[in-house]
DNA sequence: TTATAAATGAGAATAATTCTTATTGACAAA
DNA sequence: TTTGTCAATAAGAATTATTCTCATTTATAA
């Protein structure tokens, strides 16, 4: 068999978990989906490796929700929304960050933009439905 | 005395030790300078009371840095820039969030946008200049 | 085979936050 | 002044997400 898919099984099978998915998963539900594939998998691994595809900037972090981070495969710039209701975190892939703002942002600190967060939150269609009944 | 005063004396000076500074600190930092004036603070109190103070919606959080809370005793709408080397928090006053990307969001959701959050990453200038020593 | 280095599993350790409970303090009624 | 009530608090235990440690496994190369 090839070399690649077998030393980095899990690895592979983390990340491929992250971007696979749009729900913006904590490490715990990471780890909860790789275990039906391998029931062998540790936590630690887990946290292991999206500290490490942090770092090398193929996955976000976009912050915690009610205290768990969660992290996002997707690492073009786009838009979030968080259910303050159900703690989901959606897409509005359909909005951007105008360009202007982020050279603004740059000249007004006089330092060095690496990254910016446009993130929304409210409560979600699902449950203002489920509240107003 | 005025009742007012004496009531909510340790309340009060969260509240106003938010306000009076713009370090977006966290519970920690709140705690250590109210411990100036009140030694017998208990930093139980101090989350009691920015949960409440959150709730209530008189501050808003910013969401974790380097795992630790950080709070603004400022909540009209405002962006935010976050230093990757030295964990501090800024404003940038002069910059805003467009009215129509708010508008545009609630579209987008269906739901109830409650508010905004626009946040830049980087390297701050002090730590700039630090790094090119 | 043997050597190696990286990846991992398991669980201990850490640290931020929340929870519990007994105590204190402010105020109102007697 | 005394007593009752209720909210606010201090102290520290409990919880929980995350990180760390270390022994083991695995893949590959010699």
């Amino acid at each position: 068999m090839e070399q690649a898919t077998k030393q980095f099984k899990k690895r592979n099978a983390i990340l491929a978990c992250l971007r696979g998915t749009d729900v913006h998963p904590s490490a715990d539900w990471v780890y909860a989906q790789i275990k039906h594939e391998y029931p062998d998998i540790s936590l630690g691994t887990v946290y292991r490796n999206l500290a490490l595809f942090k770092q090398q900037g193929v996955i976000q972090s976009l912050g915690t929700v009610n205290g768990v981070e969660r992290f996002d495969g997707n690492v073009d710039p786009h838009v979030h929304f968080i259910c303050q209701c159900c703690d989901s975190v959606i897409d509005l892939p359909h909005m951007e960050v105008p360009e202007s703002l982020c050279s603004r942002a740059a000249d007004e600190t006089g330092g060095a933009v690496a990254n910016c967060q446009l993130t929304f939150t409210g409560t979600c269609q699902s449950c203002c439905i489920t509240q107003h009944q």
